[in-house]
DNA sequence: ACCTGAACACCGTTCAAGT
DNA sequence: ACCTGAACACCGTTCAAGT
């Protein structure tokens, strides 16, 4: 005689996304996340193999979260500006890893490679970026330049995450600096 | 009555730092530390307070190693040159991330703040980053070159050992057209 | 003073037994 | 078909008892 299902796989996925948060990747255990999900335990691994593979689902969900914003303010029709874009784009992301540093941190500075998202899932999420590399710096150079702007924000947030800037200089700024260096030196290499 | 101590921190350091590059940060258990050091789990709380700091021990060894090296290529009397001391540090980094990529990534991209560098021990390990970053940029500008330059080199490398480059394009290329780009951008500004 | 077995409170995961 | 208590193999850590 079946019963009703007591949760569900998107309830569970939102609750290691609320535990992620607020606890950190160490906080979503697969007690916490079951019992926020109105279950036990064991009952995760019908809907989930392992904690690694739930771990990768909120990973997907973050990055799914901030693409929708991004995609949201870098409508080439609405934004001709490609320096305006790029903005916003690195405006939108170093603002998401402050709001959610530790899902921000799981997507792009996984702890291993299990809980890692597969290359194709964040090239997806790039494809803004990339458009706007191409506008920069030739349609040529655009992987590169897109690559050269991703390494550039994600190493600079991931030291701010870090406590790097703790000694002095206003990170603001220093952010505001590197992304101008950035524009210069990308449309030089036109 | 007693009896001649069977470790020591040092050893009790490189056999984290030895488990650490063979499996990975999950690899250091206090248990597969003390094995290797011929005592039992209980005896490390002897000579340290707890794993975190374990752990911070075994990154700061490494960030040892790493300074160590560039040091030995970045004497402003045998490379007068800045482009070339620049060149040899974002060669010897990488290199170095290729090597021991765990302990890299303990020191650029701790998993917790607990077993996190004090930012002034990073801080003393980029003083020849900083000279070059001044000769670049100028002095005024030398603290702010020098973030965006480890921003960009630590971001790349990071994405590289995360798995981001698979996706087609020859990522030594990459990391040079990088390079070179962050030279014209600090340049420029001057 | 250092070392250790035993114990404790946690983990993730499996599985037989329930509905 | 889903759910769960009980069990297992691990963790880090504490502590009384040994030398």
């Amino acid at each position: 005689m079946p019963t009703p299902d007591r949760t569900s796989l998107p309830e569970i996925v939102a609750a290691a996304v609320d535990l992620l948060e607020a606890d950190g990747l160490a906080g979503v255990t697969m007690n916490a996340v079951a019992v926020r999900a109105g279950v036990r335990a064991p009952s995760l691994y019908k809907r989930v193999r392992d904690r690694d593979e739930l771990v990768r689902l909120a990973a997907r969900a973050t990055l799914a979260a901030l693409a929708d914003r991004i995609v949201a303010h870098t409508d080439p029709a609405r934004h001709p500006d490609p320096a305006e874009r790029l903005a916003a784009l690195a405006r939108d992301l170093r603002a998401f890893a402050h709001e959610r540093p530790h899902g921000y941190r799981l997507v792009f500075a996984p702890p291993s490679a299990e809980t890692r998202l597969e290359p194709e899932e964040l090239a997806a999420a790039s494809a803004p970026l990339l458009a706007v590399a191409a506008e920069l710096a030739g349609e040529d150079a655009a992987l590169e330049a897109a690559r050269t702007l991703t390494a550039w924000a994600t190493g600079f947030i991931g030291m701010e995450l870090a406590g790097a800037f703790q000694l002095g200089g206003d990170v603001d700024r220093a952010y505001a600096y590197g992304l101008e260096r950035m524009l210069v030196a990308l449309r030089s290499g036109d």
